[in-house]
DNA sequence: CTCTAATCTTTCCATTGGAAATATTTTTGC
DNA sequence: GCAAAAATATTTCCAATGGAAAGATTAGAG
């Protein structure tokens, strides 16, 4: 039997397949038909093989909301790259935000759900700090209030933050109306320049 | 056998003991521990029972779901009442949101997920509703652009909705730091006044 | 080359929501 | 009243899921 098609009994790069192959059936079939014994499938192991790697269908997708969050931070830089001006940049930011959410919603729940994806994980934090850091990047010196500096930048971060994903949560959920031709009934880039901030 | 002691094969007001079995459940264990047939048990019926009065599962939760957004609208107009002054009224509505996701958190995330809560039913439609209509009542010539009246309303609407929203959803997933006595780094009514609408 | 650790499989199990058939009670129609 | 029909509930069965346990296979260290 050739070597190139005999099957190996170890895989070789089995946690990257996993975490591949789970992505794929979120991006294509959602959420609700991930399962580890369908991830296992896909990549052609047991459904107990990713226990070595991950522990348990949590720490699977603690990995998968990780990479998620790499590609997050990226999807958010790539539209400030090329834009000039605080507040451009901030819009620019905060769609990235919303665009990311509506490209891959359930990417976008793993990650911000704890029940799937472990915040105490370095992986994870690291990755979502790293996403963080683009939006105090942006809100640096950014706020209505000149007399306490302390919290200005924070106020500005939490209330872009929350913005920012409570739209694009509402939007995935399908709580905000949408029109006849499928767009939502509101533009973002409406609300975003009035939020009432200024440079300091 | 007495009468009052003997169990009635039909129980009665079976719905209703269903629902209010599953929302004791999660208020004091938690999403998580909620299943059919913990809340068929709860109430002394098999699991198969609740089918007659909510088909699925999803249908009891949606059933919830609904019973949770009147509880959250009649808790929003709470602190209304009383508070004088559009500002002030908005600021106490937006508190009354947040406080309700703290107080109920697995209920606020059965009533805002389409997996658990069937926002097609007609039950559910009507007290979302209702709970909406605080906010319009609240954001009724909020706005900042007197050009375009249109869109004005629904621009507050959208904005306070999905900052409640968003920061609700962060500060129950734990995405929010907090301080070492456990209160959000980060005060809501910091920022509700910041933005930048105002009386028309 | 051998022994150990890592990796993967097979088998088994408890839990879950749901389907189907059956039993019991209530309501309806006459 | 009383039989038929509808509603309500039970029992039994099933497929799917994540995980535990024990054993097989391979890789790597010494």
């Amino acid at each position: 039997m050739p070597a190139e098609k005999r099957k190996k009994y170890h895989h070789g790069d089995l946690r990257n397949a996993l975490i591949e192959a789970g992505m794929g059936i979120i991006e294509t079939e959602g959420l609700a038909e991930l399962s580890l014994r369908k991830i296992a499938a896909k990549v052609g192991v047991s459904h107990t093989a990713p226990k070595n790697h991950f522990g348990s269908m949590r720490g699977l997708m603690t990995a998968i909301g990780a990479e998620g969050f790499r590609r997050f931070a990226t999807e958010m830089r790539a539209g400030l790259t090329g834009t000039s001006g605080r507040v451009k940049k901030l819009e620019a930011a905060v769609e990235g935000y919303i665009r990311f959410a509506r490209k891959h919603p359930a990417l976008f729940q793993i990650m911000f759900s704890p029940e799937y994806c472990d915040f105490k994980d370095e992986e994870v934090s690291e990755a979502a700090r790293a996403s963080y850091r683009v939006l105090e990047e942006i809100s640096e010196g950014l706020d209505w209030d000149k007399a306490d500096l302390d919290h200005a930048q924070l106020r500005t971060e939490i209330m872009l933050w929350s913005f920012a994903h409570g739209y694009a949560t509402l939007l995935n959920n399908g709580q905000i109306n949408f029109r006849d031709d499928g767009t939502p009934a509101f533009d973002v880039l409406d609300v975003i320049p009035k939020f009432g901030y200024r440079e300091m």
